[in-house]
DNA sequence: CAAATACGCGTCATTACCTCA
DNA sequence: AGTGAGGTAATGACGCGTATT
C-alpha cells in the first residue's frame, strides 16, 4: 500500500537527450487511478517519423527527441485532457485570419506597400509571393549583412504560412531537398524556410512545455490527494489490527476466513470504516501491481518484532 | 585505428520589427 | 497619435554527429 512514483530511465536508451518523458502506464476507470513513471529517454518511433529518411547527419538524434514529444503528446491527449487539435497552430492561424490579406505589408526603401500579392502561375497553388525586388533586397541584405543598418521584418503571407504549416504537419524537420522545394514553391529563400521551421519547432516545444506543466500539476494534485486518502486508510487498518481478537468474530463469514480477501481490496471487510469505502476505489485498482491470491498480512500491518521488542 | 578538423544541422537565447488593443 | 504587449522573422552562439585527412 504505497504510492509508486518511479523516477528512472525508460527502457529505450536516449542518445544525448534529457527530455523528461512522463508516461501514464496505467489508466484506470477513475481520474486518480494512475501510475506515473517519470523517466529519461524516448519512446518508440511514430509512424510519421518513420517516414523520414535520415539523409544528413544529425538527424537521428533530432528524430529521437521529436519522437519523444510526439509519443508524449498522444499519451496526454488520451489520459489527461483533449489537446486542441491545432493547439500550436491555432494562434498563428487565427492571427493570420484576423490579419486577413494584409500580411504582406512590407517596406521597400522606406515606402509602404500594402498587401502586395503576386500570383505566380507556375506554382502548384496560388501563393501570393513577394516581388523580386523584395527578394533581391533581402538577399542583398543577407549577403552584405548590412541592409541599411536595420534588418527588415519580412512578413510571410497567409498562404505561405499555411503551406509551411501543412508541410510542418507532415514533417517537423526538413531534408535539404524538401527545403529547396518548399522555397521554390513559396518563392522564398531556403534560409527563410529553414528559419521558419526552426521557429515553428520552438513554438511547438513551448506550447508542449505548457501542456506538460499543466499535466504534471494535475497529476501532482491527484497524487497528493490519493496519498492523503491512503494515509487515512493505513491509520484505519492499524486501528483494526490493534483491536481485540473477538472483533474479527463480527466480520462476515465471507470476509476474512472464507474468501481470504485482503482487507485493502474488499469493501466488505471494512464496514466500520465509511471513510475508506465511501469514496475510495479498491486499492488493487490503483496500481497495476501483482496481487497474490492468498491473503497475507500486508507488509504495512506486519509489525517488525525487533522494532517493538 | 585514433586524433584533429571541417561541415552541416539542430537547439536555444536573444534581438528587432510589426501589429493591435 | 502614442504606447506597451504579444507574435514572429531573423541572428548568433554553441553542441553534436559525420566525413575527411
Amino acid at each position: 500500500m504505497e504510492l509508486e512514483l518511479s523516477l528512472g530511465d525508460s527502457p529505450a536508451p536516449a542518445k544525448g537527450t534529457s527530455t523528461p518523458v512522463l508516461t501514464p502506464t496505467h489508466a484506470g476507470k477513475e481520474d486518480h487511478e494512475l501510475v506515473l513513471e517519470l523517466g529519461v529517454g524516448t519512446a518508440k518511433r511514430t509512424e510519421q517519423d518513420n517516414q523520414k529518411t535520415p539523409t544528413h547527419p544529425g538527424e537521428d538524434a533530432q528524430d529521437q527527441e521529436d519522437d519523444g514529444e510526439a509519443c508524449f503528446r498522444s499519451e496526454l491527449s488520451l489520459s489527461c485532457q483533449p489537446l486542441p487539435a491545432s493547439a500550436e497552430t491555432g494562434s498563428a492561424n487565427s492571427e493570420e485570419c484576423r490579419r486577413g490579406f494584409e500580411v504582406n505589408t512590407v517596406l521597400v526603401d522606406g515606402d509602404t506597400v500594402q498587401g502586395r500579392s503576386l500570383s505566380t502561375s507556375s506554382l502548384p497553388m496560388e501563393v501570393p509571393v513577394r516581388q523580386a525586388a523584395d527578394q533581391e533586397a533581402a538577399e542583398d541584405e543577407e549577403n552584405t549583412g548590412v541592409g541599411g543598418g536595420a534588418r527588415k521584418k519580412l512578413r510571410l503571407s497567409k498562404e505561405q504560412s499555411a503551406f509551411l504549416e501543412d508541410s510542418f504537419k507532415e514533417h517537423s524537420t526538413l531534408t535539404p531537398k524538401q527545403k529547396s522545394d518548399l522555397a521554390k514553391k513559396l518563392n522564398l529563400r531556403p534560409r527563410q524556410v529553414e528559419v521558419w521551421f526552426q521557429n515553428r519547432r520552438a513554438r511547438t516545444k513551448l506550447k508542449q512545455t505548457e501542456v506538460d506543466r499543466e499535466y504534471l500539476k494535475r497529476c501532482c494534485e491527484t497524487l497528493a490527494q490519493e496519498n492523503r486518502r491512503l494515509h487515512r486508510e493505513v491509520a484505519e487498518l492499524r486501528a483494526l489490527r490493534t483491536a481485540p481478537y473477538p472483533f474479527y468474530g463480527h466480520l462476515p463469514a465471507a470476509g476474512f476466513s472464507t474468501a481470504r480477501v485482503c482487507p485493502s481490496c474488499d469493501d466488505k471487510v471494512t464496514p466500520h470504516n465509511p471513510a475508506i469505502t465511501a469514496s475510495s476505489p479498491p486499492v488493487s485498482t490503483l496500481f497495476a501491481r501483482p496481487h497474490f491470491g492468498a491473503f497475507t498480512v500486508h507488509p504495512v500491518l506486519r509489525r517488525q518484532p525487533s522494532a517493538t521488542s
